[in-house]
DNA sequence: CGCTGTCTTGAACGTCTTCAACCATAGTGG
DNA sequence: CCACTATGGTTGAAGACGTTCAAGACAGCG
């Protein structure tokens, strides 16, 4: 059972109707997962809609090649597995809790029904897709533009300033990345990433701390984002 | 004016009610552009939803080092622009005419007005978005994981799908991109896919025509996809 | 005719990958 | 307790792939 207060947190509801409100809460579920524990996976029939309500997800893709890319991390409050949804397709990727974490799901015709009755869900639909496609986008550019030095920078300046926090010793990114994480999300060797970022540990660019990643100086972080294979 | 029948047969519009069909004639309007004019700027505020009814339409943005990059190409029945119409945003793309090319434009308040007044014109919103997520995604796992020679097999193996016509001398792509464009596509150097495409030509794998490319064997095009920098 | 734009080729260089080690840590079972 | 295995991090050297720069061919068009 779900708390309405709950939902209200939620940006993707917040504008929604008391009326709508009390109906998610009768039809919606939530579901807990271990970390590590698999949500779904690629290939699976896509028959329900998913919301993170605590801990984190990743979204992944296995390649042919056997590596994996990351699409995406989803937080507190983001929907995901939804594309599939609305089409009633199977899932393009795999989703596994990063964290022990709790997911409010809700059954595809359930969802659906929520779509049609109350517009402004639509509406908050689109608003998300729209800014994935921004992210997405941008990410074709980052990719299809920049080096791997300049990729991982972006990557961190993105998370930066979607998480980051002014500490006495500089911008504290508090997120738990390996090196082999990064490396799906910016398409590259672990290797390269290695090399690139123990040099930045060397120049104090960037430094591993037990709570993430501290970035002394954001500018000189900033400033490779604009360098390499340019 | 717009033509009722026109409307119908536009996929975006394939189901709507007859109600909304007049409506949407009543309101909407019909450009003509002729061949490289532009459309929209990039930073230009989106004050329209456009869809062609004829012709081609290339969007794209220039890039901070100069280069072009091409989201996407728009033809027949397509709709374009329309990210940043929900939110209200600036145009992220810049969008010009391939050829000479009729656009079908629609003021955003009435935009808005058929969104919200006929939800089938949403859930067709989303569809398209999502499919269009589908293919940023694949472009990122292709600009990821595929050298420049996959790259460009794999694009013309997206447009043999989507135009080829079967001739007798083999699969037929009628579709004109320059060498420069083809770079713009799959975020290579022109020299890098000149000298790729003339091996191709050389070996007979992709030979140019004047109506577009031919693709005697298309079996041998798509295993090249798989190869490269895997 | 000379101009401009697209296409083309060659050679040098740099980045990133590949492969092959190696280290550290933690957990497992004998 | 130790050997065994797994996982994540690390380093070096060789080579592939793509870019860069420089130069030239070729067409259409004023």
């Amino acid at each position: 059972m779900l708390d309405a207060k709950a939902i209200r947190r939620i940006p993707r509801f917040s504008g929604i109707s008391a009326e709508a409100e009390g109906w998610l809460c009768e039809h919606a579920v939530v579901s807990t997962y271990t970390k590590g524990e698999t949500i779904f996976f690629e290939g699976d029939p896509s028959a329900h809609f998913y919301m993170v309500l605590k801990g984190e997800v990743k979204v992944f893709k296995m390649l042919e090649s056997g590596r994996e890319l990351i699409l995406d991390f989803f937080r507190e409050g983001e929907a995901f597995g939804e594309v599939a949804l609305v089409e009633g397709g199977d899932f393009p990727a795999s989703a596994v809790a990063m964290e022990d974490a709790s997911v409010l799901v809700l059954p595809r015709r359930d969802y659906l029904h929520l779509l049609e009755r109350y517009p402004e869900v639509a509406h908050s639909i689109i608003r998300d897709l729209t800014l994935r496609m921004h992210a997405l986008r941008r990410r074709v550019e980052v990719l299809g533009e920049m080096g791997v030095q300049a990729r991982i920078a972006n990557l961190l300046h993105v998370y930066s300033r979607q998480l980051g926090k002014q500490t006495e010793a500089g911008l504290l990114i508090p997120i738990h990345l390996s090196r082999n994480e990064v490396a799906s999300l910016v398409c590259a060797r672990i290797e390269t990433v290695i090399r690139i970022m123990s040099r930045w540990q060397k120049d104090g660019l960037v430094v591993n701390v037990p709570e993430g990643f501290l970035v002394p100086d954001v500018e000189a972080l900033a400033a490779l984002t604009a360098s390499s294979t340019e």
